[in-house]
DNA sequence: AAGCATTCGTTGCAACTGCAACAAAAATGC
DNA sequence: GCATTTTTGTTGCAGTTGCAACGAATGCTT
């Protein structure tokens, strides 16, 4: 006669936070970002790095990563595969010769001009879909990344 | 004398929802990731298959895939690891001999007898936190998971 | 019952990731 | 001015991921 484990604390991973955000960042995300990948060729990473550029013109890798969630070594290769694609250039601060200067190519700002529309209407669509429950979430949001890091 | 590029579309990247839950999701796993990371070494597609049997018995890789948001592929390996680590069994299903049926081992029931409680704290930490925006984060996310996929 | 299609799970491959170590440049301290 | 520390960015390594292809088992059609 086995003994019975004892029974393990219930916990519901559908009501977890944590998960339901992972959930819904990567349903979102992945919505547009098979998009531009199709179109473009490129990732996530990339195209924070890109926003950002098309966004703040010059920027050193410092300033991408401080600013969009990313680690340095992240901005480093995505970075890097842009370059070897053709979508952005970089060449050194002459003030300060650690500071890399990144800037869009023209094939850059044009894919851009592309993207940008297509992350706008997604937005919109997203907002709509939802109603009153998007305000609902970006006031969460809010408050969550506030209060967290 | 050069042009001037064609402007580009405002974007704002800190206003994009997917970015955004990206973001959310990132941090509030990593809290909790980190801790079980250290003590257990465990990964989060790890933590969710574990959590799945902690909550069902015994299943399958299919009923994992189904319920968790994890590629097929992501669970295999998942469970791969777990079963060297000693966490899990898997043995097939007689009925199905396609089917495998995952089981915690007593070691991993013993583990996730801590994790849990962790996790159930972590969460009450989160809404004690967020206080009035918790519930409007969840109300969010809530249609936003029925809405998508 | 035989052939074809589907489901289930695994895996080879190439790309990507996270960490820690590193080199180069600049800032700081003495 | 020289040595030390800090900042910036890159990279080697090992482990992980995503995709597509695959084999095995079952279901379906005729």
């Amino acid at each position: 006669m086995s003994e019975d484990p004892p029974p393990l604390p219930e916990f519901d991973l559908y009501g977890f936070t944590p998960y339901r955000l992972a959930v819904a960042a990567k349903r979102t995300s992945e919505e547009l970002a098979r998009q531009y990948r199709a179109r473009f060729g490129i990732s996530i990473p990339e195209w924070r790095v890109l926003v950002h550029l098309a966004h703040s013109g010059k920027v050193s890798v410092r300033d991408i990563e401080a600013r969009v969630a990313m680690e340095k070594y992240e901005v480093s290769r995505a970075a890097k595969r842009l370059r070897e694609a053709g979508l952005i250039e970089s060449r050194e601060n002459p003030e300060d010769r650690r500071l890399v200067l990144l800037t869009l190519t023209p094939a850059g700002r044009a894919m851009m001009a592309d993207l940008l529309p297509m992350a706008r209407a997604h937005q919109k669509a997203l907002e709509e879909r939802l109603g009153t429950a998007f305000r609902q979430l970006e006031a969460g949001l809010e408050e969550l990344l506030k209060h967290t890091k």
